[in-house]
DNA sequence: CGGTGTCCAG
DNA sequence: TTCACACCGTCAC
DNA sequence: GACGGTGTGTCTCTGGACACCGGA
């Protein structure tokens, strides 16, 4: 495998910085173009130790413990960050932090009262009890030092990467091959973000579910509604992304207070909003409160909106329950559909460390048959290699950096709007296509590693592609190509455990079950499209063999 | 001293 | 740190 | 059977260094 060059990083890094001011100089502040402007203007060792320090969890540093044998001068490169504003030492430094850079062994020699037996957790505790934060400081006398700046890097690479989960070792890991990107056209005027309040909204909202995760984590009922009354006024957000994002948010707060038994804050905040888990949790307040009318309501109105299966799903069995219970008659439910799923019981050895995926895999290959374990890999990664140059086609603005896994529209209604035509006839031809199985292996061959949102090449075997393009009849792959499409969001989750193919022909899904497991929603949607489609799948139901001994 | 987890480089 | 999945305990019917 | 809570792998990968911990 090739080897990065000296200070790959450093080029990774103003690579990035660059591409903003290109593309977004119009949207950042003074302060960050300053940002851009001075660093550019430190010396190369000065740069080099600014982004080795800032991809580091710090977030201070020892300066006897900094090597690079790529920096020439530390102390000059220090100096010189310090005058840029680029990295100070703190006068009044977090006294954990500083702990942290101390070993075990370090620790007690510094503070020899403690007991050595203690746990390091224990003791960094007691020490903190015992002692200032400043007694901590001067009783260490570390030279210390700390980067500058990482909220200027968070918005030049939510810039970038149009979201924060994404950072520096994406290069790294493109240009060792080991996460190569499809070369699409990015049209140069493609932007993620046009304006800077949504820009700042955005990160915004990063802050905030940072900080409910926090305020979660505390288990304290006068903290939730603190957060909620500082954190989570009504506001109306144009992109509705952020909205989304602010939604799921607020129902998280609101799952939380339900645990507190505190129901009418928890439906303050999901009345806000009309997500489908909000509409779901609702529904059971109401029920569990008696209010049966208000549950009903909601769930009709949920069912007659549905936007997913999911929302049909729950709203008709959650209604079709209460109406049982309470005898009312709701006209605007549809026929019960039993279900009627093929199960086969089997009865095979315990053996913890494989699973029972991998056991009951094994027991189909003794039965002669060749099963792999594929779960959401294999009908979503074929559909991705069919459907690879319609994925990657450059519309505009769908790809605004080297780093995307699939076009920006991928999971909105847009995606299919903008590429009709094209889904259409790739999908008629799918039953003619003389070429079918040619396509996606060529794709499999050429696009070989390369990031794709349904691919998951590590457990696509090639093989296993060669073998399911031979066994599965045209007609079922455009079935299954059409329900992915129609949803590709949330159906892309919930395929079967495994795909067997018997010895000589056909094909089969299989969902394993250990004792106590049963289907989950997810996968019950799909086995009622085997069952309408005629697509050939069955439940297993192991049980574990009672060994003699 | 071996097992485990975290950090980090590439 | 999120998502998808399995597993476990409880409760009511 | 429904429901809620929890655990696990894995998120894009792999290996090395190191620290910590607990048991011999
Ligand atoms: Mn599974
Ligand atoms: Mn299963």
């Amino acid at each position: 495998m090739e080897d990065l060059p000296t200070g790959y990083y450093l080029d990774n890094f103003k690579y990035l910085l660059d591409f903003v001011d290109e593309h977004y100089s119009n949207l950042l502040t003074k302060e960050e173009l300053n940002y851009r402007r001075d660093f550019l203007s430190c010396s190369r060792d000065a740069q080099r130790l600014y982004v080795r320090l800032c991809g580091r969890r710090g977030p201070y540093f020892r300066v006897d413990k900094i090597f690079y044998d790529e920096i020439a001068d530390l102390d000059a490169a220090i100096d010189t960050l310090r005058d840029k504003g680029f990295l100070w030492s703190p006068k009044d430094p977090d006294a954990l932090a500083l702990l942290s850079l101390l070993t075990k062994p370090d620790l007690l020699i510094a503070f020899p009262v403690m007991n050595k037996k203690l746990l390091r957790g224990d003791i960094e505790a007691s020490i903190l009890a015992q002692y200032s934060v400043s007694e901590v400081v001067n009783h260490l006398s570390l030279h210390i030092v700390e980067p500058l700046g990482h909220e200027v890097i968070t918005v030049y690479r939510l810039l970038f990467f149009g979201n924060l989960h994404q950072d520096f070792s994406e290069f790294v890991l493109r240009d060792l091959g080991l996460s190569p990107f499809e070369n699409y056209t990015m049209d140069s005027s493609a932007r993620y973000f046009d304006d800077r309040a949504i820009l700042d909204a955005t990160l915004a909202s990063y802050e905030l579910e940072a900080s409910c995760y926090e305020v979660l984590e505390e288990k304290n009922l006068e903290t939730l509604i603190e957060f909620t009354d500082n954190c989570l006024h009504l506001q109306s957000v144009e992109e509705p992304r952020l909205q989304a994002r602010f939604e799921k948010i607020c129902n998280r707060v609101a799952r939380e207070y339900e645990r507190y038994k505190k129901d009418d804050l928890a439906l303050k905040l999901y009345n806000r909003n009309d997500q489908a888990s909000s509409l779901e949790r609702q529904a059971r307040i109401y029920a569990k409160q008696n209010k049966i009318d208000e549950s009903v309501s909601i769930c009709e109105a949920m069912y007659s909106a549905a936007r997913t299966e999911s929302e049909k799903e729950f709203s008709q069995n959650f209604a079709r329950r209460l109406s049982k219970k309470h005898g009312l008659t709701l006209t605007w439910m549809p026929e019960i559909v039993p279900d009627d799923f093929s199960v086969l019981e089997i009865e095979i050895n315990n053996d913890e460390s494989l699973g029972v995926e991998l056991l009951t895999s094994t027991w189909f290959q003794k039965q002669g048959s060749q099963s792999w374990y594929v779960e959401n890999s294999l009908i979503p990664g074929i559909f991705g290699l069919y459907f690879w140059d319609i994925i990657f086609l450059s519309i505009k603005g769908v790809f605004f950096n080297p780093f995307q896994r699939g076009p920006a529209d991928l999971f909105t209604p847009e995606f299919l709007h903008l590429r009709s035509v094209l889904i259409q006839q790739r999908l008629d031809s799918l039953r003619v296509d003389e070429n079918f199985q040619n396509s996606v292996l060529s794709n499999y061959d050429s696009k070989m590693k390369l990031a794709n949102y349904f691919v998951n090449w590590n457990w696509l075997d090639r093989e296993l592609v060669i073998l399911a393009l031979e066994r599965i009849p045209r007609n079922h792959f455009h079935e299954l190509f059409k329900h992915l499409l129609s949803d590709l969001r949330h159906n892309c989750s919930g395929l079967p455990d495994l795909v067997v193919f018997p010895k000589t022909e056909g094909y089969l899904f299989s969902e394993v079950k250990g004792p106590g497991d049963k289907l989950q929603d997810s996968q019950k949607r799909w086995f009622k499209f085997f069952s309408t489609n005629n697509i050939p799948a069955n439940i297993v139901s192991v049980s574990w063999r009672k060994v003699q001994y």
